[in-house]
DNA sequence: CCCTAACCGAGACGGTACGTCCCGTCTTCAG
DNA sequence: CTGAAGACGGGACGTACCGTCTCGGTTAGGG
């Protein structure tokens, strides 16, 4: 039928589709997730309501899709020769993408909606983690072939180990963000990147924070004793 | 002013108040955030809509003070004998904490809205971030005194670790149980805890996870050479 | 304008309109003006409060073209063959509309409220008491017609002399109804009608209600010396 | 109990239900009836709701006991030499009253409510309408002991014609007034007592309104053949 | 070149929850 | 015991959006 189906008749118009992301976008920015609402955007697109809910379910999946269209646009997976360099990268880039106002707040409304919906769960996983998810995997593979990171022989355990790292890089950027109402400036990306390589207890003798500018970079995987 | 205020005319109900913040957790848990509303938790109080609006000016704000009542109660800093102990013991209070059906999804909602409201953001703050956060403050200070972290100098450095710290620790917890979608359970948060103390640069050899119930206790801040 | 608006979208149900009206008749009926309460309208028609509030902006003007509805079915101006006839009949064609329980009372309250709205008061105008005078202009119509009247020159003087004569009838039987609370049987609106028709120095030297039944009908309009 | 009851304890304060009943008044010509609250009402004559309701026991009593008053004031029954004189300065007199904003509207709506609920009829009749109807009555003795009335024999009759005449004048001035919207003029009131007193087919040869001035004096009650 | 099916705009529909207003009662404190 | 102040339970209000529906009119294919 998916191939057969929508051959005849006047087929949906693609401007439509892009209005509407627009205009959900803009909404987003202007009013926030709470008092965006779907008869809003729709007028902002010029197009009828009815039009809009023949695309999208609800206003969560719209709100995924148009947000993650910004995802696509700006996520990148350079390499910057060292897995510091990488994490750091990941990080301002991860700060960058969630600062900005049609973003961060529209993402935690919707995740928070997602936990009693499997759908709208694998919706954003697909949409917007997996390919936040992807900084880090690619970041960790590299650091590996350098010889940076230790192989894992158990896969298993290696994508348990992706899966923390992901929770701890992304579920910190956001925690500062939304939570702290902090931003993502160089310094501190910096001093979370140290933490993050080198942890609590710290390869540098200053800890994290300590003198990063000299320290760090000359110190990076902790002599060995 | 304020004791001389309120002086005259009937006072308010306490037990109103009780009953209200009772009500607001048992809708979450029932309904979840989506669906919680004002009318519905005035029902369930016992309680006409008006005795609900003198008092919270919004669902949010009702939410944030049921919610940091479930904190109050449940937030202890004993301490466990260690650093790590300690980080562990936390993530898992804070885990558990969030793991509620009333916590995680309405604290979610509630940072949401609060990212365009600066008075909901400082009630957060003060309710129940800050509550949190007492968490880590005591136990680096207890670390300190053990002599298993270095004395910080500099006490606008040592606040922005603290800030850091917090970030990583409560961030991490939350993405994991909302946007991952997977439980705080003892192997994790093992794991997490093995990550924050030394680094993804690791310092058992194996990285985080690498037979950490051996290794770990054994190494805890890396022997000085 | 007005047959070229309203062209395009979903046309307004005619059913819901009639299904409304009646509604509030039966509500009238059961409850009264003052415990009439537009959700219980809605309720009671099976349509959205919305709807309702999308044709009348009032409770005001809801009940006014409920109730005009009403003086449309029942008002007839029959030829009862003499201008004592013909006003008895209109004076007990009034008592009975505004004896019944939907009619009068909201009557009442929806002039009173009108003093103060331009707008209510024009459509209470056109829609019941323009329906009621038109029994007072054709009986005055036909009695001059049959000689009972004298032709009026002046007819700036005919429409004030209308004007007042409707307003002694319909102000004596609604004063009648609801303020003394008494019916308006036969016996009273033929002392009434006596009254109207030769005054209160009377034309049968009984004065009204003074044998009437006799001396009325066979002294029509006072017989010429 | 009635007169041992009250002796104790503070005694209310008089200058209290002057207040009330001015703020009622002030309000009635700001606000209308149907806007009229108690709160508001209270409010304005500094008074607290409690003091209000220990004396009224609903909206409906307040007003027609604030209206009376007005009444009390303005309603006078001197004698004008005449039955013609004498209505036409009822007339006018009711007219005078009714046409005051705090009055008309007020006396509608209590009238409306009235009809369901004896006991407020009851007392807008002995607090309002009954003092009204004087001036029917004492008219209409001092016209019949000036000779243009004759004498009623039945008692029962009597009190039917006065009612009867009280419901045509009072009816009549309230219609004109809240109905139709017109004011109570000289010569409006001058073609109504005409029409009062010679009936629609009229003593003049001219009917109401014809030449009144100069034909209707002379005129009084029709000379019989 | 027209037919026709699916599209589109507009907007009314049955609903749900909202936050406000006022009701009439109560509870407290001051005189 | 009165009176002010004001919180209380309750109920209706009128509004805002929801997501669905019914219209008339448009717009591409496929015949």
């Amino acid at each position: 039928m998916s191939p057969s189906a929508r051959r005849t008749g006047r087929p949906r118009s693609a401007e439509a589709d892009r209005a509407i992301l627009d205009a959900t976008r803009a909404a987003l920015v202007e009013l926030g997730w709470a008092k965006l609402t779907l008869g809003d955007v729709a007028a902002r697109a010029g197009v009828a309501k009815t039009t809009l809910y023949r695309r999208w379910a609800s206003k969560c999946e719209l709100v995924v899709d148009a947000v993650a269209a910004v995802f696509d646009e700006h996520l990148e997976v350079a390499d910057h020769g060292s897995l510091r360099a990488d994490a750091e990268a990941a990080v301002n880039q991860l700060g960058a993408l969630l600062e900005r106002p049609e973003t961060g707040t529209a993402l935690m409304a919707v995740i928070a909606e997602a936990v009693h919906d499997e759908a709208l769960r694998a919706r954003v996983r697909s949409a917007i983690v997996d390919r936040q998810k992807r900084l880090v995997t690619v970041g960790r593979e590299r650091a590996r072939l350098r010889g940076e990171l230790p192989r894992e022989e158990d896969p298993d355990e290696a994508a348990r180990n992706a899966d923390l790292i992901f929770d701890v890089v992304a579920g910190t950027v956001l925690h500062r963000l939304m939570v702290s109402g902090e931003p993502v400036d160089p310094r501190w990306s910096r001093d979370f990147t140290e933490l993050l390589l080198y942890g609590l207890t710290g390869a540098t003798g200053a800890g994290p924070g300590g003198a990063p500018g000299t320290a760090s970079p000359g110190a990076p995987h902790r002599a060995a004793p």
